[in-house]
DNA sequence: GGTTTACTATCGGATACCCGATACGGGTGG
DNA sequence: CCACCCGTATCGGGTATCCGATAGTAAACC
């Protein structure tokens, strides 16, 4: 047994969620999780997440210019969010206490 | 872009606090997972992370003399569903609102 | 006793996830 | 102009996870 909590799985929505609070590039995303998690993920683990996001048009680039290119959520990418997250309560329904607790 | 929510990695965990709740079986952890995502995981799925699980000492046997083996926390289950938990709050720390609305 | 049923358990294989290394490209500053 | 940084992007590989199939086992019922 490693660790019993690892990403797998929920990094890709994971992602969608910190993009639908405001337009985030590759680099931002890394850096928000490294806040929450302890650890940054790798370019490695980013990127292609995002690429698939993009493919299945639920994100969409913002080019601010500069060399960051930011993304942001369609609104496909909004509904497909809301669907993912029913799923992701119904999964840990029970989890409203540890969440409003630590508040 | 199958589907942006899968349980993988987070099924150890989930287990881990099925069984924090009561003493349960493999055969009623698969049917709890049906109930809140829709579909049993497969035997091959739920026994090898109670196999793992145990090993670590984290759940132990509780024999109710029938053929149904439930599983319940040890002390040191118990600590670590308190430091996943507080991970996985870390982590997914923006959905409090997610959980108490739909209630 | 023998059959059926329900749960436990394991094994092999496929998948997709994530990482590390590496390359590319555009600003920036000397 | 050139060297350096920093963010983007891809590729190959290792690995944990999950599934389907199959076997084992023990109660339950006739």
């Amino acid at each position: 047994m490693k660790t019993c909590c690892d990403m797998r799985g929920y990094l890709t929505f994971l992602v969608l969620r910190l993009i639908s609070k405001k337009p985030m590039s590759g680099e931002d995303i890394r850096q928000e999780i490294e806040r929450r998690k302890g650890t940054k993920p790798s370019p490695g683990t980013v990127y292609p997440v995002l690429k698939g996001l993009h493919e299945s048009e639920f994100i969409r680039e913002i080019s601010d210019g500069g060399k960051e290119k930011k993304y942001a959520l369609t609104q496909k990418g909004k509904k497909e969010l809301v669907v993912a997250t029913k799923k992701f309560v119904a999964m840990f329904c029970d989890m409203q206490d540890d969440f409003t607790k630590r508040r």
